[in-house]
DNA sequence: GGGGCATGCTAAG
DNA sequence: TTAGCCTGCCCCT
């Protein structure tokens, strides 16, 4: 799940349930149990996003920096806590499903936010929030960052583009389906080298990541395709391997392109799946 | 019940 | 470049 637009809208979830809110914090699974007890019982003041990293101000107590890695998970409910009963199975026999898992849960009378699976769960100084900061580069979803630091490093590296694009320091919140998705909407080969690239390609992708992890954060969701490439435009089934949605590329590989039928191509790249077209982003002399 | 896999990242080598 | 980590889900037996 976790790209910079779910993270963002997990700022947004928790502004609206907890911003302003005293809070009980508790660690069922044990793990931040010490942190949680610090936090317990004291105002949510700030919710923030950077990239992928999330941070939950409580403020003279300091911060949570959250990271949901891969597999983290940050769900949220509105029964009053009683512990994590909500997916019990009906049937006996089963036993109770993982509450212990729980790194974190969050509540107040009214709603509850439980964290599973993070790399990272941790209270943090504002110091080493700010270092946290000093290591991610411009966020295309954070309204005062542009693309020009980014660009200062792009134009002048030899990796490929779709490792850039993967790599934080340089641009923070972009993941794997982003950089697919964003290299083929503008026509982009994946192995150009950084310094290859065009200033106005670069510009391109900037203003395309914003306007779709703007809609990414509105729809909590991934959609990458153009309305005039949309099934229903063009007389093709729905996407059923369906894990959000509509994408040109991303996790397609061996299928024919939406726009041409070329068989979509797939390759590791930095230990990452890449996924793109090599007829709608051919290899030349960029 | 087990294996593989996933929208991520880091430390070690 | 690789192993390791955190969890859940889907497929297979």
């Amino acid at each position: 799940m976790p790209e910079g637009h779910t993270i963002h809208r997990l700022a947004l979830d928790h502004r609206e349930r907890f911003a302003g809110e005293t809070v009980r914090a508790s660690s069922p699974q044990g793990r931040f149990a010490a942190g949680a007890a610090l936090v317990d019982g004291r105002v949510l003041e700030r919710a923030e996003a950077h990239g992928k990293h999330l941070f939950l101000g409580f403020g003279p107590a300091g911060w949570i920096h959250i990271h949901l890695g891969l597999f983290g998970k940050l769900g949220f409910g509105t029964a009053p806590s009683s512990g994590d009963l909500r997916h019990t199975p009906v049937q006996a026999g089963f036993p109770a499903p993982a509450a212990d898992t729980v790194r974190l849960r969050l509540a107040t009378g009214e709603h509850h936010a439980d964290l599973r699976g993070p790399t990272v769960c941790a209270l943090i100084t504002d110091a080493e929030k700010q270092a946290v900061h000093d290591r991610l580069g411009p966020d295309p979803l954070r309204p005062e960052d542009d693309g020009e630091r980014a660009w200062r490093r792009i134009s002048r590296s030899r990796t490929t583009v779709a490792a850039l694009l993967l790599d934080q320091k340089i641009v923070a919140g972009v993941g794997n389906v982003y950089r697919a998705e964003v290299l083929f909407r503008r026509g982009i080969d994946p192995y150009l080298p950084g310094r290859a690239l065009a200033r106005d390609d670069w510009d391109a992708i900037w203003a395309d990541l914003v306007a779709l992890m703007r809609e990414g954060v509105r729809h909590n969701r991934i959609d990458t395709v153009r309305p005039e490439h949309m099934p229903e435009a063009m007389g093709r089934p729905p996407r059923v391997d369906d894990h959000g949605g509509e994408v040109y590329v991303y996790r397609r590989a061996h299928q024919p392109c939406h726009l041409c039928a070329t068989e979509i191509r797939t390759a590791d790249l930095a230990a990452r799946n890449l996924f793109w077209c090599p007829r709608c982003q051919p290899t030349n002399g960029g």
